[in-house]
DNA sequence: AGCTCTCATCGAAGCGCTTCAACGAGGATG
DNA sequence: CATCCTCGTTGAAGCGCTTCGATGAGAGCT
């Protein structure tokens, strides 16, 4: 294991100065960076990551604390978790996996460490157990997700309301008077993650305004059960010609179902989901949706942790505007 | 932020003895631990990483590198990174997420600077560039996946070869003769993962021997692409009464052609799928299936890992023994 | 020539912990 | 009663790095 003390024999200089060489918070000339550069790439050294977090009390990590539940759509969880990691590398950071297990107290394990730097939660609920623990630190923190009380917290999450507000705002302008939303697992309602409410708020609030008529039906997992709800969605408004499918479970068996009923998409009815973009393009059915973007949001979340870490950084709750994208599964009302 | 030393003043002992106290290197008594312990809580005492890092030379910290690939399914994926960091913490161990982004230089960084004592890496190619540098480190680690030359390393993985052969078997005793293989991407065969291949050796071989006709399709993403593949089986080789699936995105286009086509499952046409269980359990027909124990995976290579941390470890590679649950997907040939 | 100022470099003091050799107090032993 | 252990505890020496105050060498000025 070579050191610093080694390197700096090896190019003739004193350790400080391959540290300042480093770091670059002293003016060093060139001469002497190049050599010092030199003898760090013969030497094969590395810093040693205890030995920097020690003295300078910072580690360079960021913690993730992702959710263990099943009931979500875990591939948007993966690319969240992937993008994070990729952007903290950018700003030289690396990136600690924690899962919601420990719960609270992995909160306290990090912060009280000095393990990471800061830490990005994850599925965050409405009245989440960890934000009082967050409040009382001086770490830095972002949130992926909007608990119900955002004061002295930093967010990042897709506006939900607003893609609500837009699912059915398209489906209005193509003329659509009854429409169906169809929602996450009864779980999710249950654990008040905020983003399915916030969702169907925006929704419900824009269709009052259009005079648009909604029904709203959670609905869990599995072929069946998704199959059921649908039936019964489509047996108590027989008139629904329009569906807001925010549950990419579903996505497939409402398609295989309205076919199988002759219901053609989106000649007969027509379907908006909100989705990732990948689920969207690979349904038999081309879907018109709001994609979710998951990349986006980890990115923003990083940059925000960053800029907070350095003392850059502001309170601040920042919504990403949804956007919707015609494919082929929505069109006039019938 | 309190410090080691400060407990020690609380308690009224040494440093030194604070520290056995935590570690439990040295005997200690009763007494005295007690009262260490206390102040420890009184004062909410966390020992800082950094500094225990460098005196101690270990981190606490395991290395986990995944993929940045879409071609895979995503949700095995985070299955083991999940498995990994719970188990990881049973053992003391916080989990570094690396991405594959930053290739065989991230092994380097990681073991050079101590970051992490061990590290696990997922999605290992037969020729993978990473195990040159693996191998000529003293650094633990285990793949999950097997390169093809496995000397020298530890690797964790679901017996593909031995899933393979259980596939063809379960079809040929239910008196199929002709089955269908509908496989990964073409870009997983391209990128010689080793999993895939390993699967259709097994199951060609079992073929050959127990006089089963065997077709052989790899299977890009999209709903539309999946269903061109499976369309052109049926017309190339009409009497094909068994298929084999290995891949989650076709399950869902197979069963919903096959309908349309009349062909009733399980009695016109058997399914096996490998696949995750949810997978299997929540497709429109309950499939026959053998599992990817992904959580199993993730934590076998950890216990395999902390062995070798301490010195328990041997070199070996370990095959997960493949399960066909029989579902309702396939029965006896027509 | 003498002075100041700037720039590049250095030495030394920690950061908070682990660990090892050493030590004192009893208890057991001859 | 002297001697040897053993057990529990201590002090001190680092681990490899950052950082701050200090220093020396030139350059620029009068």
């Amino acid at each position: 294991m070579v050191t610093l003390a080694e390197v700096a024999r090896h190019a003739g200089v004193s350790a400080s100065t391959v540290s300042y060489v480093l770091s670059g918070k002293r003016p060093i000339s060139v001469a002497t960076r190049l050599q010092v550069e030199q003898s760090i790439r013969e030497l094969g050294y590395h810093p040693n990551a205890g030995a920097r977090a020690l003295a300078s009390s910072r580690s360079n990590i960021i913690a993730l604390m992702v959710p263990l539940r099943t009931d979500m759509y875990v591939p948007v969880m993966m690319e969240i978790a992937v993008a994070v990691a990729t952007t903290a590398r950018t700003h030289g950071y690396d990136v600690l996996l924690l899962t919601g297990e420990e719960g609270p107290e992995a909160v306290r394990r990090v912060t009280g460490s000095g393990l990471a730097d800061a830490m990005i939660l994850m599925d965050v609920e409405l009245d989440d157990e960890r934000l009082p623990l967050l409040r009382s630190t001086d770490q830095p923190s972002v949130l992926i997700g909007l608990p119900a009380d955002t004061s002295g917290l930093t967010c990042v999450d897709l506006d939900f309301r607003a893609t609500g507000a837009l699912c059915v705002e398209h489906l209005a302008m193509l003329g659509h008077r009854d429409i169906a939303v169809i929602g996450e697992a009864p779980t999710v309602y249950e654990r008040h993650t905020g983003f399915a409410e916030r969702t169907l708020d925006g929704l419900r609030s824009r269709a009052r305004e259009l005079g648009i008529r909604v029904l709203h039906r959670p609905c869990g997992g599995g072929y069946d059960a998704i199959t059921a709800v649908l039936t019964r969605i489509l047996d108590e408004r027989p008139g629904t010609s329009g569906f807001v499918v925010q549950n990419e479970q579903a996505v497939e068996p409402l398609l295989a179902l309205l076919r199988r009923q002759g219901r053609a998409v989106p000649e007969d009815v027509s379907v908006v989901a909100i989705c990732p973009e990948q689920v969207a393009v690979q349904a038999s059915v081309r879907l018109t949706s709001v994609s979710i973007p998951a990349q986006e949001m980890g990115r923003q979340a990083v940059e925000r942790l960053v800029a907070k870490i350095d003392g850059r950084g502001t309170d601040e709750v920042s919504l990403i505007a949804p956007e919707l994208t015609v494919r082929a599964s929505a069109g006039a009302a019938p």
